[in-house]
RNA sequence: UGGCCCAUGGUGUAACUGGCAACACGUCUGUUUUUGGUACAGAAGAGUCUAGGUUCGAGCCCUAGUGGGCCAACCA
């Protein structure tokens, strides 16, 4: 059994509690419960991966369930694309349900409410009762209508449900206590008129139950065993729980098992938003070409920018599942895909930003097949045939004419290899009138064809190039992304709309020349672009016309090391420490200055003494305050008084006090100390 | 002038109350390499928001403070 136990998250752990309790567990039963109103994002990609995750771990059924009560804003497009990234991202739902196919039952449950007293239909404006639930400092009042009849409400709700009322003119209201200190408990509304069309029921009603006491008696119907939410719904787990309590009297032997809702920190990634509102607005103002668009967060956007469910799946594992406020950075979300499609992706050459390399000693009109390896991860992945030719393309970055040492690319007068091809020599280069390189000429040894075995083939040459044979190259074009927003959290600032931070630049068109291996690739095939990074075939391309999206680039040491290349010219700099008052670092020292083995004492006192030297002695005299007990900190005060007093500090009531007291302390260290002042 | 939730390296998540807090990403070194990729080896970086308390012993329990989030849609 070499199975790692890892740990569990919070979740896991109620979970395990409730199996432990007595729980059986073949009643466990989960759910994903989108409102079809947008597309799904990376977000959500969390709330599915747990509950999903979990039905994988405890093969427990999970429901996909469309929370579709707001007709206004739902609509059937939406419902299939959830469905389409759900069944891309691999997972498998029991059932597909509606929250509008328990519409009757739920009507059917709310009539005994209102005859239990519980429910009564408010007829005033939506402003007066805004008035009367106070706020979350201030208590509410009762409505004028809270006291109707039975027979009026029934007859009223009756006729809500029969059309006979204008839209704003009537709700049904649960009766609970105006006086809660949970907002959501102040009589909230269970159902409102609304005149529109409903994606599923059409036109059958005109009354739509509302979220709190849809979603839950949902969750009740389906048997729900752990109802699986993101924070901001932990006030409505008071009204949750009322709602469940009230029916569980009609229908027990029906539906024995009472859902329970827990809450879990959403997902939040840095340069992103992740709002669907938001993201609406992006798609409206068509500042992106839709919700599927590369750049977009969403998982039609991911997919088509290259992602792969695996990536994501592994991505959303990371990340893990807890109650605290996060923001991911997206290189653990990079990471994640390199890791992935470092594995899978077939190696091709491609040049994006092309300058004319000419072999002057290769034969003018040869034209050799060479080999190129398609995945070295993969020893299975086989290869390919690359044509070689005397006048080829490399990337303009590859080659500059005055090199330091640590440049490692082509040069005059040295050596690099071509990938899968020849060691070249750089010799000299053509320029235009305005200076600008057009031809780079080298010559090639020939001997040192890659894979070929001669010892010219195994010489050590400093850097390899990718290129591709400009006879030979199919054009494609390139869609290079740059981060959508360019701050890192572009909707959490108070003073500024998000819509400020849309980087201009996030999207680069690129005519990039790529080798005609390629040709045959098919929409969505995922390459790695050697020393470039990973690109798909966008589903734009076509038979004549061949679309390549940059899903992510590779790591990049060198483009680490070129802007410090530069600066180290420029400026000297003196590093800028975060510094903490001398004071704190002292404490914290003296904490755990009793739990130290003796050497590391020592140098904890040293590095003491060093900050005692800045210490001020107003910061050091609510130290002599510390409990008795903590030890540590007094040890740590009374080095620090030590290291003052030798400064020239004087002695004074308070000083002494802390002194005496530490010479008849039991701990041995703090007396030692005490002593020497 | 309320209620609820949260607080652990730069980021995210762990840690049965018990030995100088672990893992991943990121950062930095080095080795290998026909991708300045990958892989491998290693390093730096927090002493767990603060103050009290309980305990022989607290990141974990209690209290208070501080900081952050959520709650006043006929949205979900």
């Amino acid at each position: 059994m070499t199975e790692e136990t890892k740990s569990l998250n919070f979740i896991e752990h109620i979970i395990e509690e409730d199996l432990a309790n007595g729980m059986a567990k073949d009643t466990l039963r989960f759910r994903f419960p989108p409102e079809p109103n947008g597309y799904l994002h990376i977000g959500h990609t969390k709330a599915i991966g747990i509950s999903f995750g979990l039905g994988e771990k405890y093969n427990a059924p999970v429901n996909l369930r469309f929370d579709d009560t707001n007709p206004a804003k739902e609509e059937q497009e939406y419902v299939d694309a959830i469905k389409r990234d759900i069944a891309w991202l691999g997972y498998q739902w029991a059932n597909e349900c509606y929250s509008s196919d328990y519409f009757q039952q739920l009507y059917d449950w709310t009539i005994q409410l209102i005859k239990d007293g519980k429910a009564y239909v408010d007829s005033q404006s939506s402003e007066a009762m805004a008035e009367q639930k106070g706020t979350p400092t201030q208590v509410g009042t009762n409505s004028p209508y809270r006291n109707r009849t039975v027979e009026e409400n029934l007859e009223l709700f009756q006729g809500m449900k029969d059309g006979k009322f204008e839209a704003g003119t009537h709700v049904l209201r649960a009766k609970i206590d105006m006086e809660d200190p949970n907002m959501l408990m102040r009589d909230p509304l269970m159902y409102r008129i609304l005149f529109a069309h409903h994606h599923r029921t059409g036109n059958d009603w005109c009354i739509y139950p509302m979220y709190d006491w849809t979603h839950g008696e949902s969750d009740y119907i389906e048997q729900i065993s752990h109802s699986l939410c993101s924070l901001e719904f932990k006030p409505h787990r008071k009204l949750y729980d009322w709602f469940k309590e009230q029916i569980y009297d009609y229908n027990k032997t029906e539906y024995p098992l009472l859902p329970k809702q827990r809450e879990f920190a959403r997902l939040n990634l840095s340069y992103t938003i992740m709002s669907k509102r938001k993201l609406l607005k992006l798609v409206e103002e068509k500042l992106v070409s839709g919700w599927d668009d590369p750049r977009m967060p969403t998982i039609s956007g991911l997919r088509r920018r290259g992602y792969t469910p695996n990536a994501i799946k592994k991505f959303v594992e990371t990340v893990g599942v807890a109650k605290r406020e996060n923001v991911i950075d997206v290189s653990l979300l990079e990471f994640c895909i390199r890791e992935d499609l470092n594995k899978t992706a077939n190696r091709v050459m491609a040049v994006l930003n092309p300058v004319k390399l000419i072999i002057t000693n290769y034969p003018e009109g040869k034209v050799e097949l060479l080999d190129a390896e398609n995945n070295p991860e993969d020893e299975n992945a086989g290869s390919h045939k690359v044509p070689f030719s005397r006048e080829l393309y490399i990337e303009k970055e590859d080659f500059k004419e005055d090199a330091g040492s640590k440049y490692f690319r082509l040069t005059l007068g040295k050596e690099v290899r071509l990938k899968n091809a020849y060691i070249i020599k750089g010799e000299n280069v053509v320029k235009d009138a305005d200076g600008n390189i057009t031809e780079i000429h080298c010559t090639y040894d020939v001997d040192s064809l890659s894979g070929s075995g001669t010892e010219a083939s195994v010489r050590k040459v400093k850097g390899t190039l990718h290129w591709v044979s400009i006879a030979h190259a199919v054009q494609a074009e390139v869609r290079v992304y740059d981060r959508l927003f360019s701050d890192e959290a572009p909707d959490s600032h108070k003073d500024k709309d998000f819509m400020e931070f849309v980087n201009p630049n996030s999207l680069t068109i690129v005519n990039a020349f790529v080798e005609p291996y390629l040709k045959e690739a098919k929409v969505g095939d995922r390459f790695q672009f050697q020393r470039l990074g990973y690109f798909c075939v966008d589903k734009d391309t076509t038979a004549e016309k061949l679309i390549f999206n940059k899903t992510v680039g590779l790591r990049d040491t060198w483009a680490k090391i070129k802007p410090k290349l530069q600066e180290n010219q420029a400026k000297p700099q003196q590093k800028q420490q975060h510094q903490r008052p001398p004071i704190e670092e002292i404490k914290q020292l003296g904490k755990k200055y009793t739990n130290l083995p003796e050497e590391k004492q020592q140098i904890a006192k040293e590095k003491i003494q060093a900050l005692a030297e800045n210490v001020p002695y107003e910061d050091l005299e609510p130290l002599f305050a510390t409990a008795a007990k903590k030890s540590g900190t007094r040890i740590a005060a009374m080095i620090t008084l030590g290291v003052l007093l030798k400064n020239g500090q004087e002695r004074n009531g308070n000083i002494n006090e802390f002194i005496e007291k530490a010479l008849d302390d039991k701990n041995e260290l703090l007396v030692a100390e005490a002593k020497q002042l």
